[in-house]
DNA sequence: CTAGGGTTAG
């Protein structure tokens, strides 16, 4: 059965063993294949437009080649049917050579405009309406005000509310309601209120304003209250308080007003249908997701190509791929496929982002190749998701044709796609990249902020990271729940006490955060690392986190760190108490005695471990070579160039020794983290996997490795002495983090 | 030709 887990900083996704990777030539070459970018071919890419019938084209040339653009009428229908049919430019020219318009011409335009999303020329054509001295009427004023508050135009919208009092705008409900809709979605709440108070005439749509309004604020209580007050509601009522209630209040009470809402014999819509899908996904619930599909049946809302997107989306974040797929299929069989309709792409959108959040990289890769050979519009939504599945892949080489690709496309980098890169550079290895796409992300919110400060806590840029989150605060930007992971693991890498401790004081009074499983495992191990096992005994006591596992087992790698066995003892005693059976454990501790020469003990644990019937994971470590991924477990001799690999080795080897590296390999092998060193003529896998790396890379470029457990002591000092002596980068990526070593030293400071 | 409500990221 599939899982979902959440990528956190605490461990690094194990990366995807692909065994042919990267579709990288076919992405190569699909590269060459799209067509060049031209900005408004982007812009209505895929927005297939209404046929224009051949008698619409007759009356467009007679009406250029007789001039009667004079006729008002004959104008009007042309630009409404070029603004209908998406084609802008022509509404553009007709409007150009009207000899006279009137409100009702440029109403038209405007909303041609507004409804193709082009905001700014928008705004241009109301002050040009203005210059003219046209009046704008009710209908202008509403799409104008939409367009503010699409743009965050707090001011100019203040400006057009203004300019409706002083010309004494016929002021109808609508107009209000816009009024209204624009201040909230500006976050101007107390203009909202205000108006909504003066307002002669209200209705429902009104009300259900109001009502998304406190849920955004947070204020449930009043929201649910006002719902509860209207005399009649609608189904867009109920509509508006799910919705509310799901993203920002308790979820389980937005799951009890739909139940009442169907009690109560409502009619649904399908926009009730798309709220209560985002609604299963978010319990995972694929009974109720199942209930839901049948009502769906039943009602005949199958043929809305939206919910049955939403039902693709809901199948998928349910991991319940092969039902997506299925909807997906069927979707073009049964109902012919409606060309790069936004139905459409969102389908295949939710398909690549379900292969991703399911794990299943290479199947992500195949639907997005098709998607463009197919040549269905490439959303930013999909390429968000397909940047997050590079990020996953760990293939650095993969993530940059993607990114090109991007550019290619001319999709913005806007925060969430900011976010995506950063996001993969980071867990692909490129510090560098990472902070070229932030410096070039314009709109930064908090989340590009904490991506940024998450990669430089992977890559041991402790001081960077407290340096980005300072200067985040300072900008006024809100650290939230994940911020703080960020930065306090960047602390613990770093052994920055002082500063963990200010910012964990930080999060619970200044910011009202409570701590979570995976801030607590980061203060345990800033005090671990850096010795003070007695304050962590302390820390743990005082905060009362004695029952979270992941805390004791950061505890119990920082007692093999500082060898202090009467600590290891009593917390793996906790541990093993605790939780299901862990390798991890038992190893860690049967280690801890190796160090310290005790091995009966030591083959004690690990007896126990056996007889218990817990396995281990092999330590496992893996490179690619051009389109291949090359797998090594310890020890590992099913390689095809084995020989040469392990001729290569022992050379290796004896150079270190000469400039200083030494391994005593009886206590070397013991002295592992998570993994047994028993096996005295093996070699740990990333030893096996840099020395491949070596030979079979001609250029200079770095070599990465990357590692399913903890980097051990004795490949670390390898690693460091190797690069060296050949003069040579290597990137080492283990579960924690990432080790960046040149000229003998690492990144880490060998502080890890 | 006009108002509210549905898919992306850390």
């Amino acid at each position: 059965m599939p899982t979902i887990t959440p990528l956190t900083m605490q461990t690094l996704p194990r990366a995807a063993v692909i065994k042919c990777v990267p579709k990288s030539p076919q992405i190569s070459c699909l590269l060459k294949k799209l067509p060049p970018f031209n900005f408004h071919q982007c812009k209505f890419y895929s927005r297939q437009p209404l046929l224009l019938s051949a008698n619409d084209s007759l009356l467009h040339a007679k009406a250029i080649k007789n001039g009667s653009f004079q006729n008002l009428d004959v104008a009007s229908y042309l630009l409404r049917l070029y603004g209908k049919s998406k084609c802008l430019s022509d509404a553009r020219k007709v409007f150009d050579e009207m000899s006279q318009r009137d409100v009702r011409t440029w109403t038209i335009l405007v909303s041609s405009f507004a409804r193709a999303g082009s905001n700014g020329i928008v705004l241009e054509l109301f002050r040009d309406m203005q210059n003219e001295t046209v009046k704008p009427n009710q209908f202008t004023l509403s799409i104008v005000l939409k367009c503010c508050s699409s743009l965050s135009e707090l001011r100019i919208g203040k400006g057009v509310h203004g300019w409706i009092l002083r010309n004494g705008v016929v002021f109808d409900v609508v107009l209000g309601n816009s009024l209204l809709d624009f201040y909230v979605k500006c976050e101007d709440f107390g203009s909202a209120k205000w108006l909504f108070e003066l307002m002669e005439e209200r209705n429902s749509v009104s009300w259900n304003i109001m009502i998304g309004a406190h849920l955004n604020i947070g204020d449930v209580e009043k929201a649910v209250d006002m719902f509860r007050r209207l005399s009649s509601k609608d189904v867009a009522s109920w509509n508006t308080i799910i919705d509310g209630l799901m993203r920002n209040g308790p979820k389980r009470m937005a799951l009890e007003l739909l139940y009442e809402m169907v009690k109560n014999g409502t009619v649904l819509d399908e926009v009730t249908f798309s709220i209560s899908l985002v609604l299963v996904s978010s319990f995972m619930d694929i009974e109720l997701g199942k209930q839901i599909h049948g009502r769906v049946l039943r009602l005949g809302f199958h043929v809305d190509g939206f919910i049955r997107a939403s039902l693709i989306d809901m199948y998928c974040k349910c991991g319940k791929m092969e039902m997506a797929l299925e909807v997906f299929k069927r979707m073009n069989s049964d109902f012919g496929r409606k060309e790069n309709s936004i139905e459409e792409i969102v389908s295949w959108s939710s398909i690549v982002s379900g292969f991703v959040l399911n794990g299943e990289i290479e199947d992500a890769f195949k639907t997005f190749t098709s998607m463009i050979s197919k040549e269905i519009e490439v959303d930013r939504f999909t390429v968000t998701s397909i940047v997050s599945a590079c990020a996953n892949s760990g293939v650095l080489e993969l993530g940059q044709q993607v990114h090109a690709l991007i550019q290619k496309i001319g999709h913005r980098v806007d925060a969430h796609l900011g976010s995506s890169l950063i996001d993969m550079y980071s867990k692909c290895g490129s510090l560098d990249d990472a902070q070229m796409v932030f410096k070039q992300t314009n709109d930064k919110n908090v989340v590009l902020w904490t991506s940024m400060i998450s990669c430089c806590a992977l890559h041991g840029q402790g001081r960077e990271a407290v340096r980005l989150f300072e200067f985040m605060m300072s900008e006024g930007i809100k650290p939230n729940v994940v911020t703080f992971i960020g930065v306090l693991t960047a602390c613990s890498h770093a052994g920055l006490i002082e500063e963990g401790c200010r910012y964990f004081r930080l999060m619970k009074e200044v910011y009202g955060i409570k701590p979570g499983v995976d801030h607590y495992s980061c203060m345990v191990d800033l005090y671990g690392r850096a010795g003070q096992l007695n304050e962590t005994k302390n820390f743990i006591h005082e905060n009362g986190i004695d029952h979270m596992s992941a805390v004791w087992r950061s505890f119990l790698s920082s007692c093999r760190l500082h060898r202090d066995i009467k600590m290891a003892e009593w917390v793996s005693e906790k541990l093993l108490h605790l939780e299901p059976p862990d390798a991890g454990t038992y190893i860690l501790l049967s280690n801890i005695y190796a160090t310290k020469q005790r091995w009966e003990e030591a083959a004690e644990v690990r007896s126990l471990m056996q007889s218990r019937g817990v396995k281990k994971h092999p330590g496992q470590s893996w490179i690619q070579i051009k389109n291949q991924v090359h797998t090594f477990v310890m020890g590992d001799r099913s390689h095809p160039q084995t020989d040469k690999i392990y001729a290569y080795l022992d050379k290796l080897i004896g150079r270190l020794r000469e400039i200083g590296y030494s391994s005593d390999t009886k206590l070397v092998m013991q002295d592992v983290e998570e993994e047994q060193g028993e096996m005295l003529l093996g070699f740990h896998s990333e030893k096996l996997a840099t020395a491949y790396g070596i030979i079979s890379m001609t250029s200079q470029k770095p070599i990465r490795i990357m590692k399913n457990l903890r980097v051990c002591n004795d490949c670390h000092t390898f690693m460091k002495y190797t690069s060296q002596l050949l003069d040579r980068e290597i990137i080492v990526r283990d579960i924690r983090r990432f080790h960046h070593f040149k000229r003998g030293c690492c990144s880490c400071g060998d502080y890890w």
